[in-house]
DNA sequence: GCGCGGTTTCCGGAAAATGGAAGGCTCGCC
DNA sequence: GGCGAGCCTTCCATTTTCCGGAAACCGCGC
């Protein structure tokens, strides 16, 4: 049901209106964060004059504003109203101090994350001491298969959710990138009965990530905690405990 | 046009569909993080049927969630996006490590804001030790005419911005908010020649703030940085060279 | 002057949006 | 059980708003 919609036709309506100012919004990510009109037409593959109607609107509401060399920007509205998402900015401040105390107790990177569809998107990271450096940035995205919060939010998915991603293509980034589907099921069973997940340099070759899940109070997995630490520098299994106690505190913080 | 009486209430649009789809969204507050349909529809004063359409769509996208209860709340892909917008956390990225570092130095309460037509937007609150408990939220609206931070900002606005908030009804808290238009003219005149504002018991009895301009490599002010004590604490003077230093090492840290 | 990239305005035609009505559904109360 | 009150969802005739090619409108550099 995808694009190829393009005739040179008279006029008239062709599509829904919202999901193509929505279309537009989407062309903003973390390495376009201003773009031209004709960049947001081109990215969003829309008439200029199209985009242009849209972008006024958009414009007048707040959800995007101007910079002073003319180039549009996500606006402050729309991060005001982002910031009242229940399973962002709420689950994140009743978290924050637990992941505070567990950072302050091994000096490591803490991260916090939830699913969305097929990917994890992170929503708190506190980068630890001097430990390894993060690639993550809050409000950004990742595969689910390759990081300690990604296996956990995965291993208690929906089956469908978890055939969707173990049959689509398996993101690579190290020689210890599982991306076998028979070994990553197997990988998924021992989260669950474990309680905890390990991903050993599958995302950079000098770190290792172990992650638990947060609960809700009828038990459903509704976030994941990570800490992120120097492979070698410890056992995974000497974390988990650690890991998987800050997850339940969490968990206990969010059922009231 | 012409009196055009009908009897059968036909159908049709009757404004932008944006415009409806944006004002769905502004049925959301800090109050109201999860609405059901029908508040949804009451809140933005729209028939049943047509928030429903339009909400089905802002959902197929992620612009909005259902909990478990059904009940419709702000998404998490709007918060992704919000986290994109340059004057939100863009601006707050930047100014984190400064603003921390004045709370380490005075173990108060300290604020970052920017201004969003007639009103102040909180981007970033460090809470002090043990301090004045502070009022605001981060992505919160405010007066512009009663804080530390409202006072810079409007100080260093058009005049048109002035002339609307002097114009307009000014919020009113205390014995002590300055409400007099004619005083609060004074007061943006002190603020632009000392370098600093000063809100002493305008918001609450027990506080007083002082905050000091951000500025823009041309020199136009974007923001503003203020730090909330205790009333009778410290003396306003004494803090204003703190609030004015890290200010401005901010506005060096944002210029590049 | 001329061309070029980006931006803005215009306008006839037609698809998409509208909202009242009707049908389900789940409670809680008589 | 029957019944009413809320809430959610679907339907569809009616028209209003959206669409987008074209053309004007900007600077700017040559």
């Amino acid at each position: 049901m995808v694009n190829d919609r393009r005739r040179g036709r008279p006029s008239g309506p062709t599509g829904p209106v919202i999901s193509r100012a929505l279309r537009l919004l989407d062309a903003f990510d973390a390495e376009h964060r201003a773009l031209t009109l004709s960049d947001l037409a081109r990215r969003a593959d829309m008439p200029l004059s199209t985009a242009h109607r849209l972008v006024q609107e958009l414009c007048a509401w707040g959800a995007v504003e101007r910079d002073d060399d003319g180039l549009y920007q996500v606006g402050l509205r729309l991060w005001e109203l982002g910031s009242l998402a229940p399973r962002g900015p709420g689950l994140r401040e009743t978290a924050l101090p637990y992941l505070e105390d567990l950072c302050q107790i091994t000096r490591e990177n803490v991260q916090l994350a939830v699913r969305e569809g097929t990917e994890v998107v992170f929503v708190e990271r506190i980068a630890g001491f001097g430990s390894v450096p993060v690639l993550t940035r809050v409000g950004g995205r990742w595969a689910l298969t390759s990081t300690g919060v990604g296996l956990v939010l995965l291993a208690h998915a929906s089956t469908e959710v978890q055939e969707d991603v173990l049959n689509g293509p398996i993101e690579h980034h190290t020689a210890k990138t599982v991306t076998d589907p028979v070994q990553l099921r197997r990988m998924l069973a021992a989260v669950r009965s474990n309680g905890y997940s390990v991903s050993d340099r599958q995302v950079t070759m000098d770190a290792l990530s172990v992650g638990a899940p947060i609960r809700r109070g009828d038990g459903e997995v509704v976030a994941a905690v990570s800490l992120v630490v120097r492979h070698g520098s410890t056992t995974a299994h000497g974390l988990a405990g650690l890991v998987r106690t800050c997850a339940q505190a969490i968990s206990r913080a969010l059922t009231p």
